[in-house]
DNA sequence: TTGGTACAGTACTGACGGTGCAGTATTTGA
DNA sequence: TCAAATACTGCACCGTCAGTACTGTACCAA
């Protein structure tokens, strides 16, 4: 890695540690510069302004999430070949996942971009939506296979049911951070799970 | 009302206006004393700081909230006596009035202020925590009659299926943001009536 | 008439995001 | 090996915003 390359990875690292700490708008410019040892003049010349490392983080977020989830299904599929299955098994794996996260899940990056309409500008919740409609392309995939072999009980949209992984997970946090109780999040996901089972079981099975 | 109440609830409309367009930080304090036509000195005689201004705003959004769903649920009741109808329609209305809401929900304060550590204090979060359990305790009361007629087809803490009216309908929000659109929100709240409808619905039904 | 309530007016502080630009060290390709 | 690009440092400065501090004053009730 080139030496620009490492300047700029150290700063949003020390940046990551400060903004999950303590949120985005809390995490100062000058704070960073000091953590990561360079000069103000030195973050600028690295990111445009502080939408610029916020999209950053984003992005990066992004990735690491993907392959999170990525390992997950394939531990789910190296389990079963069943399509139901490997949903199932999926999101009770996630919710382990969150569940291991020691103070709750580390605020979603997504929600908070979310609600600072002034904060981020419009690359920043490009990026964020981004990330959503890639969960939504993820997860409507797999509902694609389980419907072949098990028709629904009820009427459902599948990208809306897709969507609704993503909107249970960041409802849990917030939910979750709102009455300071980390396992909310959790709670919810396997909720959700126990959805997922009853729309694709059959009547009489 | 007094003078002294009535400018202060001057200087919550006026807040409350620029908040829900732009979000709370977004709205400056000189703002909001040009708009509600006081000085600086007025607006600090009636708030303390800016986060005395946001508990005050929770405080009368969770009463209004609560109006709402209390006429809610009397409609639902007036159209059946079943406790399970009772919840499925209400959670149509709810679906419903969020439709109607002009540019999708108008970004929900408890989110807004669950990710704002820095900008909001101990008292802002009490306060929000307070709505939450608000909610959580209508619901929870909701279920426990209909578990007595219907016998839920998974096993679920009642508590925690309250907690995900909040949590489906914070996390709509949350993704309905994200993505840009305001429908998500009205299809997750469907999706939820959709479990608690398999949730509560006879195998052999 | 006295004292509390409800402000107006003005001036200021400190934190923070951001700009501008000149100078310097390090790396890299021809 | 030399020039040019890259990667910064150092420093002064600006605008915005929350919040402070204090003086003055109009109004209203007991």
């Amino acid at each position: 890695m080139s030496r620009g390359a490492e300047t700029r990875q150290r700063i949003m690292d020390v940046a990551q540690v400060s903004v999950l700490a303590k949120g985005f708008d809390a995490t100062s410019i000058d704070e960073i510069v000091a953590n990561a040892n360079i000069t103000k003049s030195g973050f600028f010349y690295h990111f445009r302004d502080k939408n610029a490392l916020a999209a950053a983080l984003i992005d990066r977020h992004i990735e690491v999430e993907d392959q999170l989830f990525d390992d997950l299904l394939a531990r789910a599929r190296d389990l079963t070949d069943d399509p139901l299955q490997v949903v199932l098994i999926g999101l009770k794996l996630l919710a382990e996942l969150i569940e291991d996260m020691p103070n709750g899940h580390p605020g979603c990056v997504v929600a908070t971009a979310a609600y600072q309409d002034r904060l981020f500008n419009q690359d920043v919740r490009a990026a964020n939506q981004r990330a959503v409609l890639g969960w939504r392309k993820r997860f409507r995939e797999m509902f694609d296979d389980v419907v072949v072999a098990y028709p629904p009980r009820d009427d459902v949209n599948l990208d809306h049911l897709a969507d609704m992984v993503t909107a249970v997970v960041e409802g849990g946090i917030v939910t979750a951070r709102a009455l300071g109780d980390p396992a909310v999040t959790v709670q919810q996901v396997l909720l959700l799970r126990s959805y997922v089972k009853l729309l694709f079981t059959q009547r009489n099975a």
